[in-house]
DNA sequence: TTCTTATTGATACCATGTATCAATTAGATA
DNA sequence: TATCTAATTGATACATGGTATCAATAAGAA
């Protein structure tokens, strides 16, 4: 349930912009992570494009999440079934939520992260320029069919 | 430089009172990570237990440091050095620093965290149960020495 | 001191991810 | 369209980080 939505259109674009190739795995690879509700791992989207060309290779495949996420149009996800999963970079600082009952993903409105870090740049006297929000529970759906 | 400093002494107690046993191993591994200025790996933990106790065996190492997650003793930071650091968990809700030039951990004021978790909850719908930040960029320190 | 059992260390093992390299293919050029 | 070249691919072997097994050890209660 993206607030945005997402265009592979855009994604070939970029790869295309940054000199790679655009080759029909990475099509593939593309439109299964543009169109996931639930963040996937690199094994995960390995079944998931062997579904509709069979010959994938395993390394092809984390040669390509890692090429996504380089390009930053994918993220990694920490602390959901590990740290192995990613999901579209659909705003720049993303306040992620994620549901641990359906597992799906929300991202949720970042301008509190922003404060939350202008706040605390002033307060500690570090200079902040990362960070890494994760937050977890039940959403609305899963808090009503409980 | 955590604003609270941290007693190995509750750590050995709260071992007991789950009804663990204290043993050599585990009275080092405590030492280790209740001192320790940086986020450590278990395999980093693993040489620095070895430096006093050479006969130390690896699989105890992450054994323990298992057992003090559990405990809820440390916990994982993500991001740094990969996501299989700890540190000490100083305050239930963590907004941890982390500088990437000295690698130095920092505990901030956690008000702003609390702060954001309410507000999201309140617009978005989703019951927030737990979360994840991390925080990166320059120390105090590394500025004025950059 | 004895006894029970949690803990330990050595080892083998597993999962996830990476390096290698010959074969393939995108896409620029003729 | 045919040709060419290097990026990309798939198969395989490999590395790394972490886990299961099991006999030996040691904590701590009796």
């Amino acid at each position: 349930m993206p607030s945005k939505t997402i265009n592979p259109e855009d994604w070939l674009a970029a790869l295309d912009e940054s000199g790679f190739r655009v080759t029909t795995v990475q099509e593939i690879l593309i439109d299964i992570f543009a169109h996931s509700e639930y963040p996937l791992s690199a094994e995960q989207a390995w079944d998931m494009a062997r579904q509709s060309r069979p010959k994938t290779g395993r390394a092809t495949v984390y040669r390509t999440v890692e090429k996504l996420e380089n390009l930053g149009l994918i993220r990694r996800v920490h602390g959901y079934q590990g740290c192995s999963h990613f999901v579209p970079t659909l705003p720049e600082l993303m306040m992620l939520f994620i549901c641990l009952t359906c597992g799906r993903t929300d991202y949720l409105d970042s301008q509190p992260l922003e404060n939350l870090i202008q706040h605390s740049e002033d307060a500690s006297g570090h200079h902040i320029t990362e960070s890494r929000l994760q937050l977890f529970g039940a959403c609305v759906d899963c808090q009503q069919n409980a």
